[in-house]
DNA sequence: CAGTGGTCTAGACCACCTC
DNA sequence: AGGTGGTCTAGACCACTGA
């Protein structure tokens, strides 16, 4: 490996500065699985040896990565691969917060889990063959005794092989947590849509609502590195005693 | 000024580094309008010897405000007060996409404007006095031809002195630009509760659906500089044919 | 051309963690 | 004490802009 870093590049039209290399080389390491989520990589000074530049260097590469939550800063301990299992991580990728007060401990209550093959709309949306082999999971989060959330979840199967309700049930993990440790697949990304819908048999009988009540509909498509879109997932909030919290900068 | 910053600390309970205190001394003449939104302020070397640093402190701080959308540099020319004039701004503070399709050209028609005293939820979401005067703003957005967010703002009427309808018609930029324009407060953050409701009459008639309509509720209080909450806006947003985007990383 | 931000380096020292 | 990341400096050179 270590292909020397281009220094210099007047006049060329992908010119890209060396620490973007440098952060290249090590996405690339992250995507190979060299470290995994909540390791160590290696310190800056290793680093900008092993790839013949100045600490400096590596060091705002690394300063990129952590900004866009790859890598993790602890002074004094090292630098390492993020992970969904610190908290702050589980509320970036579920933005609910409840009317009043603190949010209870969630609970994700699995309902059904089967095969089937991608339809046209699955298969635009995840990258794959139509017919391809997928994964479908309904759920419902609770955030104390409330049913707050009606999950439906398509995953491709070729990436979460045995993914059943035997997994999850034995699982008491975050599924994006199980994601990472079980099947190495690290979500880093999603973009959601929301809508308002009323409520049909489904998300009403799961969310203990009448039918025709409003809900937050939110559409998610969450990606891995290299944007690789891995998961579909359409969400039915009940927002009687919650809401979904955003912030704007 | 130039107060000269400290460069040690040790034992300090509140130390700040250097770049941060700078990072200070450049938000407190933002704040103070020494530089305008959309000027140029000093260069880095300028700064660097006014505030008696190296340029790559300088530059740290400036990183910093830079990601944080309030300063935009451009190599060759500057770095300037970023602006809500610029449309990639704009769209920061309005999630708003077509389900299919390009968003038309969006336009603001405003109802009723008119002067109140605060109530409870206004004062204390402001930080008012109860009875404190404000201003209360009926719009609707319209993208194309469709009316898609129906919005209800309250404003202290002490920041907004000679606000109306008047001022609002003779005025076709976006509210915010208005704001830091005529007004000199500048919008940097906003918090986002999302709700499903049910249209009631004001919002189905203001967006051309039947009552009992599900709409999508933003709630909005947003903020100027030093996090002091300077507007609350409640937007009822018809996703019929549209969405809020939201993008997760 | 001069002036701006952007990159890269080398070295010093500080703050924090672990042993 | 020795390692890690965090701060700060000084200086060189590159890339872009506009007169």
């Amino acid at each position: 490996m270590n292909r020397s870093p281009v220094r210099s590049a007047s006049s060329s039209p992908t010119f890209s500065p060396l620490y973007r290399q440098i952060k290249d080389l090590i996405l690339a390491s992250l995507e190979a699985r060299e470290w995994g989520p909540g390791d160590v990589i290696p310190s800056e000074s290793e680093l900008a040896q092993r790839f013949g530049v100045s600490q400096g260097t590596v060091r705002k590469a690394i300063d990129e990565m952590a900004a866009e939550n790859l890598l993790v800063r602890r002074q004094g301990k090292g630098t390492f691969v993020a992970t969904h299992s610190d908290p702050h991580s589980f509320f970036r990728f579920l933005r609910v917060a409840a009317n009043e007060g603190e949010l209870p401990k969630s609970r994700s209550v699995p309902l059904e889990c089967w095969r089937a093959r991608a339809g046209a709309d699955v298969a635009r949306t995840l990258g794959l063959e139509i017919g391809a082999p997928i994964v479908i999971l309904r759920r419902v989060l609770y955030f104390g005794d409330k049913p707050v959330v009606f999950d439906e979840i398509y995953l491709p199967a070729a990436l979460f092989p045995d993914f059943s309700m035997d997994v999850l049930t034995a699982n008491d993990d975050s599924l994006y947590r199980m994601f990472e440790s079980r099947y190495g697949v690290r979500m880093i990304r999603a973009d959601e849509r929301l809508r308002a819908v009323a409520a049909d048999r489904a998300s009403a009988t799961a969310l203990a609502v009448p039918e025709g009540t409003p809900l937050l509909l939110v559409e998610r498509v969450a990606f891995t590195y290299g944007d690789k879109p891995v998961e579909w997932r359409r969400g039915f909030y009940s927002t009687e005693n919650h809401h979904y919290h955003n912030e704007l900068g």
